[in-house]
Parts: C-alpha cells; sequence; structure tokens
DNA sequence: TGTACATCAGTGAACGCGCGTTCACTGATGTAC
DNA sequence: TGTACATCAGTGAACGCGCGTTCACTGATGTAC
C-alpha cells in the first residue's frame, strides 16, 4: 500500500520520528474519515507501523489525544497571528481574528472538535497546549483593549468581552458548515459574505457591522 | 439489580411501552455517562431488557439516535416557548430565548450535543425533529421583527441576525460549563451573573447590555 | 579501528472487551368464529 | 363464552468486528574499551 520512497528504499526498521509521523497520521484521518474514525489503531495502520508501536511515544490513546489537541492549539495560534496585522485599527484586528478562528475550525472540523474535548476538562491538557490556548487569547484581549470595549483595569468586564467574543467565535465556527445556510450562502453570492453577514450582527465585531 | 415494583410485581413479558422506556434509558444514560457511554447495548440494560429487543421498536442505532434528537428539539422547543412571554418587551423576550436556549443545554449537554450532530447533517433528520427546530427558530425570528433589527421584508438581514443569535446561543451553551471560568464566576457571585455578563457583549442581546 | 554489549524502537501474535446485529425461539395478546 | 390461531414483542445465544493494551521477541543503533 504505502510505496517505498524510490530515493530511500523501504522505509527502515528504525523509523526516525514516528512520533511526528503519528500525529499527522492522525491529523490525516481527522481530516479524511471525522472523529469517528480516530482510534490508536487505525492511527498507526495510517502510518503503517505496528498497532504496538505508538506505544513508545504514547502512555495510552489519550496521551495521543492530547498531543493531537496541543498541535491543533498550535496551530490556531500561528492561524490568528498570522492574520493579526497590529498596524491595522483595533476593530479590524478583532473581526480578523475571529475571521482566522473560524477559518480554522472549517477547515479541520475534526481537529477542532478533539481540541474542544481536552479543553473542556483543561485539568487533564498538557502545559504547552494551555499556553497555546492561551496565547491567542492574550492577542483578543489586546485587541479588545485597543478598541476601547473595556479599560485594562476593568479586568472583569473585559475577560467578558473576550469571552463573548470566544463563544461566538466558536459557535459560528462549529455551526458556519451547516447545510440548512447552503441556501443562504448561495443566494448571498457565498460563504464569505455570509460569515461577513454574520459577524456584522455580533456585537464585538462592530466593524464588520459599521462596513455592511 | 432491578427490583420490581411492588404493587405491578415483576415486569411482565410485554412491557407495555418500551419505546418510550428506551427513550427514558437513553436520556438517563447520557446525563449520567456522557455521549461516550450511549450504545444500543447499553440503552437495553439500563431499560431491564434483552440487547435485541430495541430492534423492535428502532431499525437501527442510528434510527434510536435520531429519535432522541427529535425528542430534544420538542423539549428545548417547549423550553423556550414556556420563557417567552409574548407581552414582555421584545428585547427582553429575545434575552429570554437565549437564557432558556442555554439553559436546556446546560441541563443536558449530551442530549444537547446529539441533537447537534444530527441537526449537522440535517438529511437524515426526521420531518418531526425538523418541526420543532422551525417552530423554536421562528420565535425567535419573530422577536428580532419585533426588536426591529430588521423589518420582515429584509428577509436576508433578518435570517443572518437569527444566525448570529444562534450560532452565540449555541457556543456560549456549549463553553458555559468550561472549568476555565470558574474562578470568574465565583468572582462574580455566580453563574447568572456570568451569563448575563457574557450576554451584555453579544449585539442582538442588547437588552442585557443596557441593563449592566 | 574493531568488537562486546546495553539500549532503543520496532514486530506480530494474543488477550479480553463491548459493540451492533441476527436468529430461532417463546410467551402473551387479540381476533375470528 | 370458548377455543384455534395469527401476530406481536419479548428472550438469550451467537456472529464477527475493531478496539486498547500487553508481551516476548528482534533488528538497529550507539557507546565503552
Amino acid at each position: 500500500m504505502k510505496a517505498p520512497c524510490p530515493f530511500t528504499g523501504p522505509r527502515p526498521y528504525h523509523h526516525g520520528d514516528l512520533r511526528r509521523a503519528l500525529l499527522d497520521a492522525a491529523t490525516r484521518i481527522l481530516d479524511r474519515d471525522g472523529q469517528g474514525g480516530l482510534s490508536l489503531r487505525a492511527v498507526a495502520r495510517e502510518a503503517g507501523v505496528s498497532p504496538a508501536a505508538p506505544y513508545h511515544h504514547f502512555k495510552d490513546k489519550s496521551e495521543l489525544m492530547l498531543a493531537i489537541a496541543e498541535e491543533g492549539f498550535d496551530q490556531l495560534s500561528d492561524y490568528i497571528r498570522r492574520t493579526t496585522n497590529m498596524s491595522a485599527l483595533p476593530m479590524e484586528r478583532v473581526a480578523a481574528i475571529g475571521l482566522a478562528y473560524v477559518e480554522f475550525a472549517k477547515s479541520h472540523p475534526a481537529v477542532y472538535r478533539v481540541m474542544y474535548d481536552c479543553s473542556r476538562d483543561s485539568d487533564a491538557m498538557p502545559d504547552k497546549a494551555h499556553d497555546a490556548e492561551d496565547g491567542a487569547f492574550s492577542l483578543l484581549k489586546r485587541a479588545m483593549i485597543d478598541m476601547g470595549v473595556a479599560s485594562p483595569d476593568q479586568e472583569t468586564d473585559l475577560e467578558l468581552a473576550c469571552i463573548a467574543a470566544w463563544c461566538a467565535a466558536h459557535g459560528l465556527a462549529e455551526m458556519v458548515g451547516f447545510k440548512q445556510f447552503d441556501a443562504l450562502k448561495a443566494e448571498m453570492g457565498g460563504e464569505k459574505a455570509f460569515l461577513a453577514g454574520v459577524l456584522s450582527h455580533l456585537g464585538m465585531f462592530g466593524q464588520a457591522r459599521s462596513r455592511a
């Protein structure tokens, strides 16, 4: 099935970086088959390795799941950082963060679900994943402060505004793919217009609203 | 394990209303063990019946899942209808609908997830479930119109506003239980205040905002 | 530079488990006469 | 009102499956001398 690379010949007994390969395989499975298709055995199979091999890199299945989530948070964080132009208007920054968030979740829905599930009981999350999550959150926080939603010393209100934005982004991210919206998207001339339209009605994305 | 009722004696060979009992059992399992604990066999076990018995009432597992979702949408719909006082101010009505939605999802998170998953590929959803979903949505629509978000003839914009509200409610519903927020909730004196605070930052729940 | 040996990272067979589903069956119910 | 019989709604044993995990193993690698 997996043809050996014509340059290196068949895969050598020792893999080189199986941990990396397993995480890639897991991502591929999630993208292709969804969360239901993800099992330790399936990941090993996808990586072309025996079912016992992953145990040299992960204590058990849950540790693999956490590693997937961790990597997901890193990518999401990068995604957001990349689209956040610090010299742009604060409002535009907030909107861009929201869009990046939705964009990420839309292109890897099953990975996003794994991340969400891990985040849900945050006790088990590895510190590195927490850091990535916090990193993205603080970008939002900064943009919110600059936007004047709340001053830095109104810590509670600022926090609430960020959480509201986060919830809205999460909801939108999970629902943007709903078939129920297909007709409306078509009518509006594409998903991009649809997304902008929905964002314009969500409080903290005021910029989009003023444009609409 | 399951002691027979002292009045009726042991359960007779024919159950009476096993379909009903199976759906109740499923709800109990979801509330107790979450989505991971839900299997056809577990449902039969919980209802005190053999693993083959459910097949006289549901074609297969997916049909059971759909029935659970259907019932969930009915309940959600009731939940919303009950808290919607049509004589209240439109703004208050919208806020009440949002809160009812969140309240329902919070008290039966796993049932809510099953509903969401079914709704996701709406093709498979039974008509009755669609009707219940639509019923709740039209209550929101009506309140939105009354609120002046969009006039009834601006169908697209109205639709977008409702979808925005729905997304926000979904996001909040799924995240309100996050442990990450426990500290903030405590600081604010309870989940209710926390919820009101978050809602106040979401555009279409303007009433809550003006109050804050 | 060559060799013995510990360590590492794989293999593949096996385990027990719970799952969805099927099957021949049987006990209870309702209906026709 | 009583009886034969079709139908319904259960039982319980069995099927094959994929799963997570363990185990004794083996091939490759790196290190000490």
